[in-house]
DNA sequence: CCTGAAATATTGCATATACAACCATTGTAG
DNA sequence: CTACAATGGTTGTATATGCAATATTTCAGG
């Protein structure tokens, strides 16, 4: 059997072929929809990722910086950062927590207001691009990267 | 008939209802994912961002920085910024191209020796993540990417 | 009580990313 | 030849991202 192409493997033998840099195609995707996403929400005058971290505040209620990092998957420090915008401008507020060490975020009417408002502009972006790559691309390619989350969660070591 | 359930529309009605955010799932996923290759890539000294830029200087050959950052589909300004750790350490060097307005990339010796040590540890995290994830599912995932590559690649207007 | 480990958040450092504005050079119309 | 548009690249500004190190506070033993 010279050639295994009508052998049905469960796993084919590309595992010890790599086919182009997963990590590189993911951000290159990632840059560009960003842009498209940030192209709408220009509009509201905020940010996709600052639009992202809006609406975790809301829906998670109040809550501490490093829950809220754990549930976004982000390093501790980066959303530290990513908090400093919206906390400067009154959209999130920071409140002392139980302890001398935790804190407290909630969401400001302000901010509410605006979560409102930007959703809008989020939905238009989402719509367009399900319209651009189709729809039954768009919930296969949200299959695999839920699945890709899943399997990857935090670290794994080497 | 009261439900389309069995009809095979090409497109289903999921058109107008986004499951969730696209841009923030490849943003999750695309961190998970980079922080992957890059505790691989950490033995060879270098960020998974750059070796990729240090790749594409190598494989394109001599070529203009506009010319790179078309081809990697990024911003020239973005581009120009991520060279400068690349030229700085003596990997990539850049040259007075035709013009006196245009330069030269080109990759130095020492580049390419780092390139060829780092590509081992690239292979090891691809095949890493292909056996994490399961050879079909990135195989499924690369098809998706690129497709909504081809599809968006650069500017759309809104 | 005191001391060291654990938990919580932030800061230092380096890189990645892009838009807008800018500088230099070249090409072109008059 | 000269004024002006087009081309190629960088800089200004702002945000996103994570690791390592650092406070600060709490907690567990002794």
């Amino acid at each position: 059997m010279p050639s295994d192409s009508n052998v049905s493997h469960p796993e084919p033998d590309v595992l010890a072929r790599p086919v182009g840099c997963t990590n590189f195609k993911l951000r290159q995707l990632t840059r560009r929809v960003t842009q498209h996403y940030d192209r709408h929400l220009a509009q509201s005058g905020i940010k996709t990722t600052q639009y992202s971290l809006l609406s975790h505040v809301d829906r998670l209620g109040p809550l501490a910086p490093g829950e809220l990092a754990r549930r976004m998957d982000m390093d501790a420090s980066t959303l530290s950062r990513n908090l400093r915008p919206l906390l400067a401008v009154g959209w999130v507020r920071m409140s002392e927590g139980v302890d001398g060490r935790s804190r407290v975020l909630t969401i400001t009417d302000a901010g509410r207001d605006l979560r409102q408002e930007a959703q809008r502009h989020w939905k238009a972006a989402q719509v367009a691009l399900n319209h651009q790559l189709g729809a039954a691309t768009v919930v296969a390619l949200h299959d695999l990267l839920d699945q890709g989350l899943a399997t990857f969660h935090t670290a794994e070591a080497i």
